[in-house]
DNA sequence: ATCATCACTGACATCGATTTCAGTTTGGAG
DNA sequence: CTCCAAACTGAAATCGATGTCAGTGATGAT
């Protein structure tokens, strides 16, 4: 390896003058500095900057699960950030696991300069240390307990479960079944919260075997759809509560021959790529993404940038948007109580 | 920051005996010393070890778009490999761009003690000077000319090329268009190599207006199939050469209200979690996705373990495998020749 | 020609952990 | 009780870059 010292003694001068040169400082012989950088194919060690600046370029970026493209589309946000700057991404999965969570944040407070968090779970107090670490913590998509002195991207995931059941509503149903996500995590509880409390203000109520939990992955919205099927009195509707339980239930519906939405409709959270050329055509509630990581990103480096650090948590929270295809109908073929539904495709 | 010293002066030995102890060295004070560890919370500096012993621990990761969900299902399957090992992945986007791969990876080679890379094309040289820097390579997915002395974790794309090329001349098509991605990397290269030779060797020649080139991106198959559709004879078959363009081509197909497979066959490369679930299901060329990850990360870490390193390069290829699905008939609705069809759907 | 000023320079200490080397302590044998 | 080998310890050097500080050299004014 080549060092500063190398370049110091074939260009003829001390490695302080070297350092001075390439911080952009002036110096008398920059040419022969150059010459000798360029010669030798000099490049600063990043481990020995880190430990005299204490500052190491890089931000940890820990999801639970980045073949969800909801978070790669969120990481992709981030990177966009990162690119013009001098920041790099070191990224970890969490996998929904809390342990693994605590045992990859616990290493990556000793390498990075800032973390940006989905958090598994809300109760895990471990994100909270990071604190201690004096690591810049930034929470997206998902919150924490206790978290509410730290700065968030969030959505308006309440909302978003609201306009989903005034969706199904407006449309006429009434066996309406929800699969909501862990509930211990930020979107699984205010999702469900939202989508089944907007129900019962209107008079229906969820009852149990229609109020599922999932985990957010697409098998328990294949198996949690199965059970629904299997009751004698199936629902005419179902709310999925992200991307891959809503694919889980399509997959299980079809498998199973349902009509959609002729015989249950079915609306999702989290728009999909795919979204709009499946059969049939999703209805979903839709939010920023690469938005979100942009802005957590953003929120990140000015925490860390020494002019504008300190202040108080910022906390966005970003609106969620129904699109309307064509997954939902009013129920059983029935007509839609005094409304007009235009179908959309994009 | 709590330092070794701090540790040191607390249980009263030196920072060496501290040092030791954590090594996992024998020594006689370590009930006073994991006590001080304890009750200062202290975690070795990163940045301080990586100087002192030249290694980082960390893995530079460069896939060209993290949102596809091919290299999202690759990342994952190296963050699987690496979840048991002390490494870390260092993520960065190359966004299709050779400018952009070369800034990242000059950068990339002093933090990381080895990188996965897909290279954006397959003439740049900027990669091979990773070696200068005595950082293993390895390639994924995509090769690099000049680039035989490198590990690589690639699959069959000339053979997965003839594979779609069989299925359609099956089917009967004479009249059949490619859109293949980027002719200057591998899978774009190779891919429409495969299909046009195998269609050409059974006396099918694909004319320059059918012999369309994208850019692996969803734009660029809805563009260029408007260009197929408006042609006076267009094709009765479409092969799009990754995930992306086909959902690109399967976009511009239903605006257009083209039935399919009634007026055009489509057939894609790489399967899509929604596959199935499309209208119509995609028949697709398919192969190991989070596979390929593992295999390269592994590829890597045998590299940097100073017991099994050296040795000479291991070219993996895997073989990619027909998903006969519903995009795929024969064309105008007349009967195939010769062959039973089965539709699969997962 | 002399001196004050400014621009630049190099020796050295530093960041935190590890390793070497020259001790010091311990335990057991005699 | 003495001695020796083995086990352990701490001071100091090291990794590579950078900041401090006490200069050295150049420049301009008188």
């Amino acid at each position: 390896m080549v060092t500063i010292h190398d370049v110091a003694a074939r260009a003829g001068v001390s490695p302080a003058t070297v350092s001075r040169f390439l911080r952009g400082q002036r110096v008398r012989s920059y040419e022969a500095i150059q010459a000798a950088v360029d010669e030798l194919g000099y490049w600063p060690s990043a481990a020995a900057q880190s430990l005299k600046s204490g500052r190491t370029n890089t931000i940890g970026v820990v999801v639970p699960d980045i073949t969800n493209p909801y978070f790669a589309a969120v990481v992709k946000g981030m990177e966009s950030v990162t690119r013009t700057e001098p920041y790099r991404i070191l990224l970890a999965n969490s996998d929904e696991s809390g342990e693994q969570e605590d045992d990859v944040l616990a290493d990556l407070v000793r390498r990075v300069d800032g973390i940006i968090l989905a958090p598994a779970t809300e109760q895990d107090q471990t994100p909270l240390h990071v604190r201690d670490a004096d690591v810049p913590l930034v929470f997206v998509d998902r919150d924490l307990a206790g978290g509410e002195r730290f700065d968030a991207v969030l959505v308006d995931n309440d909302g978003g479960g609201k306009q989903a059941a005034e969706h199904l509503l407006a449309l006429g149903h009434t066996k309406v079944a929800a699969i909501s996500g862990t509930l211990d995590t930020t979107p699984g509880r205010l999702r469900r919260e939202g989508f089944v409390g907007t129900l019962a203000k209107a008079g229906i109520e969820v009852p149990p075997e229609y109020d599922l939990v999932g985990d957010f992955k697409e098998h328990s919205g294949y198996q949690l759809t199965l059970s629904l099927l299997s009751l004698p009195e199936p629902p005419t509707a179902i709310f999925a509560a992200n991307n891959l339980m809503t694919l889980g239930v399509l997959k299980a519906l079809h498998d199973m021959r349902i009509d959609i939405p002729g015989q249950i409709s079915l609306i999702g959270f989290d728009d999909l790529d795919t979204g709009p050329l499946l059969r049939p055509p999703l209805t979903v509630i839709d939010r920023p993404m690469v938005e979100q990581g942009v802005l957590a990103m953003r929120l990140l480096l000015r925490r860390l940038d020494p002019d504008e650090a300190g202040g108080s948590a910022s906390r966005i929270v970003l609106d969620t948007k129904l699109i309307e295809r064509a997954s939902t109908a009013p129920p059983g073929g029935w007509p839609a109580p005094s409304r007009t539904r235009k179908t959309r495709s994009r």
